[in-house]
DNA sequence: ATTTAATTGTTGCATTTGCAACATATTATG
DNA sequence: CATAATATGTTGCAAATGCAACAATTAAAT
């Protein structure tokens, strides 16, 4: 997305003095950083680190439902709806996490401060870009095979790298949570992949062969 | 969401008389509002009516991505990524589509005049709209079978319609198209669902039996 | 009213997938 | 360094799914 690195420093680096509802945590690898469970609506900004967003549902099956790098936003208010599953987000590395209420921006700040108006104006762009990683997302679930899935999903990569070869930024075993298959199931269509000549693959880098 | 009428009414039945880039038109059954291909920043608002957004891959699969109603947003804007596939927003209905380009809305107004306001304000709850309904969207398409996928759908439907009993907002041909699977094995795990006594089915109303 | 088109419903069969159970390799941890 | 824990890789088998083809029903169009 158009949006700069000035921008989001902006969203966080300065501080409402009249409200200061925002609360920045630093997490440790494996922690948990919010669940999603109360109905809140919270909103996150990720400020360093890698996360991911997990549900399991009632089988025990996990999905990675999404992966967070720096800069992305997660957080209970992009989830009004009935879920049954349980959400949560956790730290894949060391994390530092800013949080606030989403009151915080409707409800206009008294002051009319400039933290408010820079967070007001950073807003649309952070959303935007949400949606962005939703829709590719969607695009990948709504692929009908395992072949597809991944295909799809390395195309992307591939693209986000400008190159034909290129690092997995998930374990194999967290890459089959993300796109909502089996693992044994997504590591033989990787054997056939490589076999058929589409793909080749040393350790976590894939290369696509067309 | 919490957004309301008004809010929405006032997006668009004021004119910035200045940059008056918004156009509105109107568009028949089946017609196609707009095709996402030219990578424009263009955001659309659904003034009336009811849409889909389409996407046929090389197979020929038709998924559709998306149904609108009433005062959702859509547009090539949420699509930055590579994208092979053909995307298309067709009238479900009788339709009247607001567009704009996102540079109005990036662009201050120069005259600061209230429909750049309005819109400004408005925006971010429409935006967090969207990225609840594509929430829901992963959800379904991330369960594993079928008849899960069914499952969470109906619960979202009978959650929203606070009923047990609801008509579906589809023809059985496009909720196939929706979850993304094989109709006839949708219609088929339907049948397994009416047999094991779990939801049943006249026409397109359903009624959870649990 | 009659024809055409589209949707719904059903089934056999081949393919794909999930599941379970392993073996091996790699990475953490005391 | 030794041991535990996690990740990768492989396979047989049962279950789920897609595909194709068709009949029956409903909706749309002339």
């Amino acid at each position: 997305m158009n949006i700069t690195e000035r921008e989001i420093a902006n969203f966080f680096e300065e501080f409402c003095n009249t409200c200061k509802k925002v609360t920045t945590k630093t997490f440790k690898k494996n922690e948990v950083i919010t669940t999603y469970i109360a109905k809140r609506r919270q909103l996150c900004l990720l400020k360093n680190g890698e996360a991911d967003l997990i549900r399991y549902d009632f089988n025990g099956n996990k999905t990675i439902v999404e992966h967070y790098l720096k800069n992305n936003i997660f957080g209970e208010i992009f989830y009004n709806v009935t879920t049954n599953n349980e959400l949560f987000v956790e730290a894949k590395t060391k994390c530092e996490v800013l949080f606030f209420d989403y009151e915080f921006i409707e409800n206009k700040c008294t002051q009319n401060c400039s933290y408010h108006k820079n967070v007001i104006q950073t807003l649309p762009n952070l959303l935007l870009s949400q949606i962005n990683s939703l829709n590719t997302r969607i695009e990948i679930l709504s692929k009908r095979t395992i072949r597809e899935k991944l295909l799809t999903y390395f195309n992307i990569v591939s693209t986000k790298n400008i190159s034909k070869t290129f690092a997995l930024p998930f374990s194999l075993t967290d890459l089959a949570d993300y796109l909502s298959v089996d693992r044994s199931a997504m590591m033989r269509e990787i054997g056939y992949l490589r076999n058929d000549r589409i793909i080749d693959k040393n350790g976590n880098s894939i290369t696509l062969l067309y």
